[in-house]
DNA sequence: TCCATATATTTCATATATGAAATACAAACA
DNA sequence: TGTTTGTATTTCATATATGAAATATATGGA
């Protein structure tokens, strides 16, 4: 039985309180917010050997996907879902372990760039099984039509919420 | 254009760099963390006439659809995805601002019950037209075949992950 | 050039969340 | 009864995240 049945249970005495309230979209609410922390509490775990943590996986996995392995704070606030301040900490978190470079850009001084360093590549290259290990097993129970399906619906609903 | 692109685009100069990189789950997994924010920010941004945070509404709604009105601490915890220190804070705060009541309970004096007040009662009536008008937005564009496909799968993937 | 306005980033105070230890009571049983 | 073990909740120190103000630089006119 999954730990999400009490939630819908209580969706459902809303709905019957309520009657305006509309079950399907807080249903997949709820479901987004159970789903996220399931998803980060596992990130964090399997990161934990490595002394980093989901949000500082994020931006090390942000920059290794970039063309130069260097973005600013301001398109990785973007890329990784953090506010900028947040940006700063995390950067400062990773700079002090050596993992990423900070050196002002030259055309525009009022801009950071911030780097993989070689170090950073390296512990990428090492948490690496374990990090796709952990991706695996968290779609070991679906079929590609399914996780593409599943895909193509969040990108409609994020789209959606993106509307306001 | 979604804001997701360019998260996606990081995704495939990753999968050419780690060809053992799996693309999709890691695509749903970072959607479920961009949705995740939307919906977050959207209901904190919602309720804040009413001086509630998310993590409060949550608390309150889990409340609102048990037979009673009333739970404990730890039913709340798992209810709500927080753990159980969070829980107590959280419960602090809406007891501050009179929403719920914190009794003993009798049977077993080692729990505590959490029930609503008659203000939080008058509250959730108060908020619960903008609440439902927030999520009829947030759907809003998908056709109900398509929320409640994307329900069922929401829900495969939610299993999937308490397998671990 | 000087000024006004805009953008990028950081700082700081505060809010929010977590793990681990502490507390309080319950239940089982010698 | 007294002791042990287990469960529920809270406390506390620490980690993490946010908004708003501060800082620094850029850009585009007057």
């Amino acid at each position: 039985m999954s730990s999400f049945a009490p939630t819908e249970q209580r969706l459902a005495v809303t709905c019957r309180r309520q009657p305006a309230f509309p079950r399907e979209p807080a249903v997949l609410v709820r479901l987004v917010k159970h789903l996220h922390k399931r998803v980060h509490d596992a990130a964090n775990a399997t990161l934990k050997p490595w002394g980093i943590s989901h949000p500082e996986y994020n931006i090390l996995m942000m920059l290794y996907g970039t063309e130069g392995y260097a973005l600013n704070p301001s398109q990785l606030a973007e890329a990784a879902g953090e506010k900028s301040a947040n940006i700063t900490r995390l950067a400062d978190s990773l700079c002090d372990k050596g993992l990423i470079e900070r050196t002002a850009s030259d055309e525009d001084r009022r801009k950071v760039s911030l780097s993989l360093s070689r170090a950073g590549l390296a512990m990428i290259d090492e948490f690496m099984p374990s990090v796709c290990a952990l991706l695996e097993r968290q779609t070991a129970g679906m079929k590609p039509a399914e996780t593409a399906q599943l895909e193509r619906l969040l990108k409609k609903f994020l789209n959606q919420l993106e509307q306001d």
